[in-house]
DNA sequence: TGCCGCAGAATATGATCAAATTATGCGCTG
DNA sequence: CAGCGCATAATTTGATCATATTCTGCGGCA
């Protein structure tokens, strides 16, 4: 695994948030499947660092719901089941939304066409095939719209929950690529330009069903791969 | 500050647990209100415990919103403003009900009986002046019924949201006393007794909407004690 | 099969270094 | 001569690491 490099003084971060943001970038687009153990002494060596920012990197990303403790002080990535994601459809749905609506009623032109920017981004990854890059675009696109909404918590409740998404994502789209991964994201941008914050908010919540719908029947159809259902 | 004791070594926890555990209460019960500092060093000498632990407990806390970074990597607890409490209204609303809405689906008569229990500890406490005694049967009532639910993504996204508004309550509370504290308590009691989810909800609902009125029109009159508004 | 010991991993502490806030003292100005 | 402001020192606090201790799980052995 590769080290933390030494940054130039100006964007010097603490060591424990590199390293969460380094794991972070791991269970979002990286090598951390469901189930994956994480190890304090593999991230101090694989990362070269001390073994305090780690535990505090790995406490930080338990409370966030990112890992998981297995009993026994392990920790793992979650596996998700058809109870967890569940909730996170009534969540993701009960709070993007609503920062959609908020982004709608205070987005700039500036801001929209920097949206639209990330879509064409992310419309490139789909149509190159390039799963990773759709991971990270898709990402961005929603997290920056978020971060429009001037709504500190709802973000973090939104981030925490795709954090918690992020893992299985990946290995439903690893397997199945980035065909047939429809988004309304073009119907989000319209609704905004109009300034429409119903239209854009319903959009959300639509991309959010959609996605998942879609994330869902990959992951039944993996579950049950050659197995009876 | 009073210093941890050791456990009979079955109920063991790990001193960041303990620690966790302690600091919550203080936020939800004790003497830290919005505003105040909250230091490492602080905590280990008043714990008598080293700092690893605490700087866990600290990122924990911090992840789940109930302490924040002060900029210049200080903590302390934080000061919601009207935004915040209008975001915390948002996903209150839009994840208690849902969770009541679950709890009354697999409720039995012994749970619903335990849930009366704690409800009648409350009205004790209010009926006696007893702040603390309300805040932490409030709280139980609420957390009991949760748990009753299965879904720990959506107990956890509610438990933080109280940690974030619990110092803030706490404050109106023990300025203002616990005369009119309206409770929908037993309205939900009422309709999960019948099996009656939806109805459930919709009392959470109205629950915590009156709960927040009320703690707004306290938190108002704080804010503009005698200063011209 | 059940028990014991060993390797590995996590927990917790204290020491050390760096950064920031607070305190102090000197010079300047009115 | 008294009060104010800035520069510097001292203290407090945070960040990181190295190390000792404890616990878990596994594999060998009776």
């Amino acid at each position: 695994m590769t080290e933390i490099a030494k940054q130039p003084a100006e964007t010097m971060l603490p060591v424990h948030e590199q390293v969460y943001r380094r794991v972070r970038d791991l269970l979002l687009f990286g090598e951390l499947p469901p189930g994956a153990p994480v190890t304090i002494q593999g991230l101090t060596e694989g990362l070269d660092v001390g073994m305090t920012p780690v535990r505090e990197a790995i406490r930080r990303l338990t409370a966030e719901g990112a890992l998981s403790f297995q009993g026994n002080r392990r920790v793992s990535v979650p596996v998700l089941d058809a109870g967890a994601i569940s909730e996170l459809i009534h969540a993701r749905v009960a709070i993007e939304p609503e920062l959609t609506r908020r982004a709608c009623r205070v987005a700039t032109s500036g801001d929209i066409a920097a949206l639209a920017a990330i879509d064409d981004r992310l419309d490139l990854a789909i149509s190159q095939g390039d799963v990773r890059g759709y991971l990270e675009q898709n990402y961005r696109f929603h997290l920056h719209l978020y971060g429009l909404a001037q709504a500190p918590i709802l973000q973090e409740l939104a981030e925490g929950l795709w954090l918690r998404f992020g893992p299985s994502l990946r290995v439903v789209c690893g397997r199945y690529g980035t065909q047939n991964l429809p988004d309304q994201h073009k119907a989000i941008l319209t609704a905004m330009a109009q300034g429409d914050a119903s239209a854009a908010a319903k959009a959300m919540e639509e991309d959010v069903r959609q996605g998942i719908a879609q994330f869902w029947r990959r992951w039944h159809k993996l579950a049950c791969g050659g197995a009876a259902c």
